[in-house]
DNA sequence: CTGTTAGCGCCTTCAG
DNA sequence: CTGAAGGCGCTAACAG
């Protein structure tokens, strides 16, 4: 099939391209009604679609944004591409998702490949591995925004959970439940993924703040695999937590899965809060007290930040960190 | 900041622009061996990246795919694009991702637009509600795939999971641990989508094959809200089912809810199996019993059936649904 | 109000 | 082995 063209409508109208391109973009005013209504008979006659790559190579636009995360898996992730999905959808942008799988390399590639593909901005859950990269976006004013974590000295807007409070409600609650010794695991620290040292140190803010001895052996931050065996440990303490914070939905799941195999109560053996409201929280025996962030609000602004700046609006950037309320959602597990 | 083009490369390296696309398409043969160096040189230092809009222009190809999605937040969505991504990636292939909401509409408008941005090929969870368009880029042999469902006479070659087993092997279970009553919850049907509506049917025949009579009152395909009271209808019978088949996870979750509530015993007052395994179903209480879709696999052969018939492999289609083996996963909630 | 004329950045013959 | 020229489909002045 011959793909067909804005030629091909002027010829069939019998006016000039030019014309037709007015047309095409809503420039009425200089033409003739009736001239309009041929061309508007010739585009339907013929199925005619304007080539978006065309038009984009000209005007040096794209209406597409692309979204690096680090995996779609993850309900928070998704969630918030829903938000950015739909945000842009109202302004007729398209998204390009890519999974970074927290490589700095596949981020590279992915950053490279998006611009080549000249997305008009990049909105990056960033693994923190391309400083450079980041800071040659920034200076060249090239639109992005960075989601869940932020890069330290590298002013691009960046929407985040406000992680201190985010603990800090939890051990509130902890406290105010009675518990004393309480734990807190997390996923590995070792890349400084900003979300997990932020919720680390909260926790031993928090800790202090509520006059409570901080207990190295309560803290843990593991690899996914190792989750299991560090939980072990802590729970064969002489003296365990008799309350463990998890630092994610991931951490969460370990835990229950270790809980349900030794016969743990919750919460009279352990008291357990998750950070990240998941989807079985509610209807869980028993249902699970959780910190919820409000994703969708942080995808949304995400989305509307990087598309004003697109818009070259010249975001005042006082201060380019957002930070989002998180929410402790109190159900039986505390 | 100037986007640097391949003029400016060639210039920088003493050639003429023919021979730096040369280089760029890596067709070195017809080049000294100097020449080619001088242009790796005059790259590196000038930061030069091609611009693939133009690429495209040229060439009529994106690399890139479309992905029409009924609801992103959906695990089995969210899973397959996984695979998707992942496979496409390695042809270093791109995705837009866009959610339709089973909205025939929406639909419409993303399949014109990604069509108009020239993307290479579609992957669709169709509503079913554009039949003239699937015709349309049936017969210009537009690539396409659909997933999850198909659309009747539209010869689109479907990745789809075999419902009538998956509903089989749950019933067969059922049975075979001594349950006769038999219930089945299914989301609404009323556009037809094929898998409810394979999935009732494969639970009427299941039922038959089993000697068991067909009750109309243990069958339901209610809209989301509605099955929280459908499901009180239904336990509420004189004799109500003993065993009850969700549908999906969605209306397991619905089911898990109100077993909760009214502290239904599972598989004690209640036997239960989901269709789709749920991240939870291995830690909950009790572990949930479910048939399991093969996501991975199946996002991974849209995508390269996609990308076979994008290559113009003309891909013998004598039959074109392709049907993948549910996975029942026994567990202790029957 | 309509048509002509240049490009956008790249690829691809086709001479030299 | 390299350079000049034309064109992909569309937009945007600028003339008529």
């Amino acid at each position: 099939m011959k793909a067909i063209t804005i030629v091909d409508v002027a010829k069939h109208a019998n006016v000039s391209k030019s014309t037709v391109s007015q047309y095409l973009n809503k420039r009425y005013e200089h033409m003739g009604e009736e001239t309009r209504k041929r061309i508007e008979q010739a585009i339907k006659e013929l199925g005619y679609q304007p080539n978006i790559v065309a038009r984009s190579l000209k005007q040096k636009s794209t209406s597409t944004i692309g979204v690096i995360v680090a995996n779609i898996l993850h309900t928070f992730s998704t969630q918030v591409i829903r938000a950015i999905e739909d945000t842009c959808h109202e302004k007729d942008f398209h998204i390009i998702v890519c999974n970074a799988d927290d490589d700095p390399d596949k981020e590279k590639k992915y950053i490279d490949m998006l611009r080549a593909k000249q997305v008009d901005g990049l909105i990056i859950f960033p693994t923190g591995g391309n400083r450079e990269l980041y800071e040659r976006m920034v200076s060249e004013k090239y639109p992005v925004v960075f989601v869940d974590r932020s890069v330290p000295e590298i002013p691009v807007p960046s929407i985040m959970l406000d992680n201190y409070k985010a603990v800090k409600i939890a051990v509130q609650h902890f406290v105010e439940q009675g518990y004393e010794r309480i734990g807190m695991i997390t996923t590995s620290i070792i890349r400084n993924v900003t979300p997990r040292v932020e919720r680390l140190n909260g926790f031993k803010n928090a800790l202090l703040e509520n006059n409570l001895p901080i207990v190295q052996d309560y803290i843990k931050s593991l690899d996914p695999q190792q989750i299991r065996e560090g939980l072990k440990e802590m729970l064969s303490l002489k003296e365990p937590p008799q309350a463990i914070l998890a630092g994610n939905d991931f951490v969460l799941a370990e835990i229950l899965k270790y809980v349900k195999e030794y016969q743990i109560r919750i919460p009279l053996d352990l008291a357990l809060i998750g950070i990240d409201d998941v989807s079985y929280a509610s209807f869980y025996s028993p249902p699970l007290t959780t910190v919820a962030q409000p994703t969708f609000e942080m995808g949304k602004k995400a989305a509307e930040l990087l598309l004003q700046k697109i818009q070259g609006a010249d975001v005042k950037e006082e201060s380019y960190i957002y930070r989002f309320e998180p929410k402790l959602i109190v159900r039986d597990s505390c």
